[in-house]
DNA sequence: AACTATAGGTATACGGTGTACACTTGTCAA
DNA sequence: TTGACAAGTGTACACCGTATACCTATAGTT
């Protein structure tokens, strides 16, 4: 008996502590991601995790910067809309995944896939030939709307079609007078029936904002 | 002596608790945000304001709303496109206000105002024409764009021109091996000197988006 | 194979959080 | 003036992150 008394726990390392953070807030939500709670998951008293973590707030940071690594880079093989097309379904998927991570991901200490992932969308860019201003411009956009669409994807709940429509009548429920805003009445009368999908919801935005880039790839000119 | 020994506090209310809290948070951050430090700054114990507020989460939600309540709704005497965009850079500007409020203002219990603002936007949209399923995929894709540049904008520090060069270098210096990121250092090279300014790019980014749903408003065809 | 330095895990404790519950005080209608 | 009800208080509890001090399993040297 060389172990331990009961069945041998292996040993803790920061890579199963971030596994396991991650797990832990995917499937019970950042607001009951604790310390306490992630050690217990793990078979260990809270103090030990310190000894493989700084504290929550780096720990935050290596689980945030997890999430980058499942992102996909911009393919170097194909034209940039198409890369950058890719590179942006990939983020959403990630994010939808983790979705505790959304507010997140510019906020904390970048860690090397995050730091690896902006260098190659940026690289993208500029290879396609957008100069330097612009480049900035097409990476602005891009982000602002793949994380502001995430956002609103995991606070409004419309997951799938039907989702969707029962989650446009559930929110509906909950205010009283319905009449006093028309336009709203119709979304809860007409979008469950119109085949709503984030997916392509996503998409069609993306699209929108791709074409309107290609249109200004060269010159440095505002939209207009 | 009709009223208290000392001087006379006013009476709490709602109105007084929800004011007091959006400054509270505006000034100390949502994370320094805790009912106890609220009660103070009302000079009261903190199980006082729970005779006016159900808890903690339905207090945010009464914060939130308040938020939306500071947002200009689109006029209604110009086109549609003028409109929207004077009701986006409102957004941004009360988001900026109040940046804890960011993440929150789909998720929460929605409030009169909200469902105001909501409902006079999508109306903006209807009457210019726009059909339902179009209108949808354009508040869809402005406010996605909206909140990301906002959240894009309070996380990585880039306020003025001149503080946007700064935070660039400060994060650039807590990158170890800033030369395995040629891109990543080409803005660091770069951003200070090109007079980058959130408010135009928000601005260019928007511009892009309202000139690619002008040109779809009447199709219900995607983007390209 | 025995010894020891050290990394990994533990126990306890402190000051913070939101809020339930029972209490006192202030205000206004009758 | 009186009584009812609203507003404000005090105490207490379970939870949080983590500082500090301790014990123990492991691995490297002899």
């Amino acid at each position: 008996m060389r172990k331990s008394k009961t069945a041998t726990r292996k040993r803790l390392s920061r890579e199963r502590v971030l596994e396991a953070a991650v797990a832990l807030a995917d499937e019970a939500g950042l607001e009951a991601f604790s310390m306490r709670a992630l050690a217990q998951e793990l078979g260990v008293v809270p103090m030990a995790l310190y000894k493989h973590v700084a504290n929550k707030d780096e720990l935050l940071d290596g689980m945030v910067d997890r999430v980058f690594g499942e992102i996909e880079l911009p393919p170097a093989d194909v034209d940039w809309r198409s890369a950058m097309r890719r590179r942006a379904i990939s983020t959403r998927d990630a994010l939808g995944r983790h979705g505790w991570a959304i507010g997140m991901m510019e906020s904390r200490q970048p860690g090397p896939a995050n730091l690896r992932n902006h260098n190659a969308v940026m690289g993208c860019l500029r290879e396609a030939g957008f100069p330097f201003a612009m480049a900035i411009h097409a990476y602005s956009v891009q982000d602002a709307y793949i994380y502001g669409f995430a956002l609103q994807e995991r606070d409004t709940g419309f997951e799938t079609p039907e989702s969707a429509g029962e989650a446009a009548q559930r929110r509906a429920a909950t205010i009283g007078a319905l009449e006093d805003y028309p336009h709203l009445a119709e979304i809860v009368a007409k979008l469950p029936e119109s085949g709503y999908d984030n997916a392509v919801e996503f998409a069609w935005g993306l699209d929108l904002i791709l074409d309107g880039l290609e249109r200004l790839r060269h010159g440095g000119a505002a939209p207009r």
